[in-house]
DNA sequence: AAAAAAATTTAGACCTGTCTAAATTTATTA
DNA sequence: TAATAAATTTAGACAGGTCTAAATTTTTTT
């Protein structure tokens, strides 16, 4: 049984290591963490200490497989709650992560599969990412960001790199969701800014917008 | 702001003040919290600091206006996910109050009121406790205990006092519960044990048992 | 490869909430 | 009412998680 701050920990390593290669390094979880690193360093030994990661003085750590699958609890319970809040509660999609980031802590399998049961066994949250099972294995597309989609090839949206308010808010003004039949029209080499076909409407969008969208092709 | 444990020991305070009157006593908390005395001390003057409870050395606590508000917040949402873990995830009522325990501590006002919304404004929980509105008002109706129910007149169940998961299954094989029909046919002088009519069948309760169930006559 | 910069760890401190053991106050009983 | 019992508080300790400041190691740059 895990206190809430490993159990932040452990995701957080997660998902860091999700997204580069080799040992997680101190820094990086502080950040996501918003500690300091000497903090970091503390709880990596306590970690350890309990089998959870592996890890090397100096050197980072990377999480074992009962790391991996505490972590991926955590990351179940997170999705379905964001999955309920949007589809029962009347949440938007750039609500839901501050409300999840407490439920994810409930200690219940009932309650946890019940849930599930309840919003129908979903694959994917409101963001796209997608939703471990009972057994705790997920279902990954294979997706690209919208800048590697070549032109006139068409792609929908399948999620979003970016999880922040003020992206998912601007996504909305623009009428872009996932599901959005997405289309590169054309992309302009002087400042690599896009223009798409998203839905009906046609659209301008920069470069560090469309690295933060994913698409099926 | 509070964290989790003043919230427990505020809700702790409102239940133990509602049952007896006067100040509430260090032991009562210490009892119902699980707590040694000297850490229930400790508390009541961080609450009383913090101007939630009014603290006199050696007299005991009682909650201030916002130490009632704060309690009544924590035990609406309480109820509330009580009603939802019965009503739409197949959860017994002997079975929602641990994991009430922790959602009860989820702070999102937006929550709290789309859950309220979506379970249609339930006035009661699934023991029958009143469930404050959005004001913190609960509607109590008059109840008595099934022992004060006089020979013959009719009443409903509609609540509990001994929250147990020992109790409630008794009732449950009993089928015994909220909405129940119940009269008292016959009160045996010897040992205070009361032969019911319960919905549509009879059978033999003992005082303890009729102690602890609340009815509307 | 030496020097400088960046990352990481250690040491010592603090805060919250808890505990035990001892001291004090209040309540009960003889 | 004096003695005893029960309740309460104080004092000092500890564990979890955090911090700052200083020391150490690794990485980068010149």
């Amino acid at each position: 049984m895990q206190t809430l701050s490993t159990e932040d920990y452990l995701k957080a390593i997660y998902h860091v290591s999700q997204s580069s290669s080799g040992a997680v390094a101190t820094t990086s979880i502080a950040k996501q963490i918003g500690a300091k690193p000497s903090s970091v360093t503390d709880m990596f030994k306590k970690l350890s200490y309990q089998n959870l990661v592996k890890y090397q003085k100096y050197q980072g750590v990377s999480l074992t497989n009962e790391g991996i699958k505490t972590a991926l609890r955590i990351i179940r319970k997170h999705r379905l709650w964001e999955s309920f809040l949007v589809s029962h509660l009347n949440f938007n999609w750039d609500e839901v992560h501050q409300v999840a980031e407490q439920l994810e802590h409930i200690q219940s399998e009932k309650l946890t599969n019940e849930l599930e049961r309840f919003l129908d066994y979903p694959t994917h949250d409101p963001h796209g990412d997608p939703i471990p099972n009972r057994a705790l294995f997920m279902k990954t597309y294979n997706k690209i960001l919208l800048t590697e989609l070549p032109v006139n090839k068409e792609g929908v949206c399948v999620g979003v790199k970016d999880n922040s308010s003020n992206f998912l808010r601007y996504l909305d003004r623009r009428q872009i969701g996932i599901g959005t039949p997405l289309q590169v029209l054309h992309r302009e080499d002087f400042d690599d800014s896009l223009h798409i076909q998203a839905g009906k409407s046609t659209l301008m969008i920069t470069k560090k917008t469309a690295e933060n969208i994913y698409v099926k092709p």
